[in-house]
DNA sequence: AAGCGGGATACTGTATACAGTTTTGATCGG
DNA sequence: CCGATCAAAACTGTATACAGTATCCCGCTT
């Protein structure tokens, strides 16, 4: 009973009036308009303005924000509000090289634990993946991409790694959405040796598989290749570098 | 007794009045309870309670919560509200894993980048720790360890993983709590056994040093260790909440 | 005595209100 | 024309209000 007077919150989409946590649907539909572009980096999200546009108040909304800048895609600055992350050149190689060594780690955990039946799905995703090449529908294309992380993470079965690559994911997803088309081939090659290495068992080639692969994806060096820092070389003390 | 008829907010120790990020400081005296012990694992934390405790309105308090589940040490179910973390065995193995890895890279990032300024930094960390023994005050190793890391993270000059990493300490921190205590002494060699191979530049062994401290601390085999692929169950979905 | 309503209670989710701070914009002086 | 100044507008931080849900206790039924 007691249909409410619908004058406070009822025009809009009317996102709201749903009974499921408000916050988290509209976290939903946030990042997924910073993820598609609708939103670019840099740009203010002010509460206000969103809560109108969503129907909802701002309570939701703003705790929306807070989790998106908990996930790392959203930045929260003290009596500035938010807005969608953009990141210095530092500091993608940073996301990537956390990323690049969790993907590792989440690889080798693949391996090391392979079942059959999970085997088989992976076998799948091999299978399916044959198919795709630089035509295939973009949506496709991430699809599959979608299915071969979710594979590779129920296996690895460690939902610590698999939350903080998810959210590694998204963030260095804001960069690389361009460039992963012209390497539409490439990725699927790798994702396929990937595969190949979890189901062979081979846990260490997986994970170096898998480590390389997000460095090259980000069309970065890999640590090794990086830093003549610390070679083979017999141990002559510390060596400083001048240069 | 619905009659709350007390002056709005004048009572309790009135953390609030401060000009600064009200929820930052709850969730730091949050957080500070629960590291000591003070809130078990399990405990709720039901908003009102705390906030009419902490003099502010559940406002910042809510956010607090969420901002400490962000950091992985309370847990926030639907419409039960906040309780303090409390990991189930699998779970701290899953934590251990990701956190020796993600210390790995730590390490070896510092050995890849050592510096002079920051090395004689860490030399007289190693210098002040070889004073360390069982009967120095808790208090006194605790700062020792926090110098030993927050300089690892200085050199590694990555702040994803510094959040990254910092997370999955608190975290542990909770259940280890006990055991270090006695591993005192140990800790501080394997410690010093890291600061040495940075000092050294030698990254591949700063990084397996650092991983196997972990392991090490948390009383578990490394990942190597365990046989491959011994033992699998099917892989349950999720632990649902009877009672 | 043990299980079953039924309601009081305690909390969470969401909305709204208001004070205090940035941000913006426009006006005025150089 | 450009820069400084000040006030209005736009937002954030925090408090309070209220509806809707989980919880818990207690008496009732079998």
């Amino acid at each position: 009973m007691a249909n409410r007077s619908r004058s406070p919150r009822a025009r809009a989409v009317k996102l709201g009036a749903r009974h499921s946590p408000l916050a988290q649907v509209v976290a939903g539909e946030i990042r997924e308009r910073i993820l598609a572009g609708r939103f670019a980096p840099g740009e203010r999200l002010a509460e206000e303005p969103l809560s109108e546009e969503l129907g909802v108040s701002r309570m939701p909304v703003r705790e929306a924000l807070r989790l998106l800048s908990a996930e790392g895609i959203v930045v929260v600055e003290p009596r500035r509000g938010a807005s969608v992350a953009s990141y210095a050149p530092q500091q993608v190689q940073e996301l990537v090289e956390v990323r690049a060594t969790l993907e590792g780690l989440n690889a080798r955990l693949a391996a090391r634990r392979h079942d059959p039946a999970q085997v088989a799905k992976l076998e799948k995703i091999v299978a399916d993946g044959s198919r795709i090449n630089e035509r295939t529908e973009l949506s496709v294309i991430q699809a599959n991409n979608a299915r071969f992380h979710e594979a590779l993470e129920d296996i690895a079965a460690n939902s610590v790694l698999s939350s903080m690559v998810r959210s590694l994911r998204d963030r260095t997803a804001i960069l690389f959405a361009r460039q992963s088309r012209a390497r539409t081939r490439e990725n699927w090659h790798e994702h396929e040796g990937i595969l190949r290495a979890v189901i062979a068992g081979d846990a260490e080639l997986a994970g170096i598989l898998a480590t390389r692969h997000v460095y090259n994806a980000a069309q970065m060096p890999t640590l090794a290749e990086v830093a003549p820092a610390a070679q083979r070389e017999p141990r002559t003390k510390a060596r400083q570098r001048a240069a």
